[in-house]
DNA sequence: GTCTATAAGACGATAGAC
DNA sequence: GTCTATCGTCTTATAGAC
């Protein structure tokens, strides 16, 4: 396999991410967690940037695979486009809530922008173009309370939480 | 007074904030936007965290004064509650979009412990204490989707989002 | 691929004059 | 209240040996 040492970069500074928060975390700390030097680190990524883009190019290109089967489905269906949302992101959790925690210096890499245009593509599918107010609104609950679901009841069972998320959604959109 | 110099300061930094971060705003950046030096910053504001507190305090004070109200009154009204919820959020959009894009740095000054706890106690007041999954999930969809409102539909005229919000809401309730 | 060494600069914060 | 000057530390990033 390619050498696995950019492997472990990645991973260890998911972690440290994870823990204190992107912008507080310097190469140096990622470096000295793997006992290898910051030059060392600078041969596998060419700059910062270039290493956070590789922890969340990954998570990127889930979505749009997710957001191009939904609408290559022939019939729209709410529910089944809940729980495929509910899914994404319960699988992704652990890297969601990095971005949370620091939505600012995602939107440096363009990040917010396209999660916007994920979801008003969902609304799309949901309730046609140009919804009014109360329906769009309806959506954003939805999605939203999905999303906040899977960051906030982190102990619950994955199938109960799952049922619960949906469930509150379907219930939303009325 | 308003021209007080530590209220500019105040001014500057949330404008700051606001456009490109709280951890990537310098101080030297606060005192060039007003004209002064960095001492004269530290003349005003002990330490760069006392002066990140200055702005969220405010916040802080109004949430708090606003549960207490709702604790205080005497039978629970849901759609009086999220009414209030809604109010309070979109008062201060400005400001909350400033500490979402920052939840990391905010979690060192104890913020997010602080929302979550006061979304707690929303939730003893709307399902009493120790509610089933489905209901506890239903409430955070619900208020994290008034408060999701309030950000995403800045343009919306406000008593048309404040009901469609608090609609949206109340049908996540059921 | 990894190292030692270091450049070049920004940062928070302080001392002390006025 | 505001200044000039500076301290000490941290940072990203690079040069060049092995």
């Amino acid at each position: 396999m390619a050498s696995d040492t950019k492997e472990r970069i990645l991973e260890a500074a998911r972690e440290l991410f994870a823990r204190k928060g992107v912008q507080k975390t310097s190469l140096q700390e990622i470096a000295d967690k793997l006992g290898i030097t910051k030059p060392a680190l600078y041969y596998h990524f060419a700059s910062r940037e270039d290493l956070l883009r590789s922890i969340v190019q990954p998570l990127i290109d889930a979505g749009q695979r997710f957001l191009e089967e939904q609408e290559r489905a022939a019939s729209v269906d709410a529910r089944a486009v809940f729980e495929g949302y509910f899914d994404f992101h319960y699988a992704h959790r652990g890297d969601i809530l990095i971005l949370l925690y620091e939505l600012g210096t995602l939107a440096e890499l363009g990040l917010v922008e396209i999660v916007f245009a994920w979801r008003a593509r969902i609304a799309v599918l949901l309730c046609g173009a140009n919804p009014p107010l109360n329906q769009a609104v309806r959506v954003t609950v939805a999605l939203g309370g999905i999303q906040d679901s899977t960051i906030e009841f982190q102990d619950a069972p994955a199938d109960e939480l799952r049922t619960a998320a949906v469930d509150a959604a379907m219930a939303t959109l009325g």
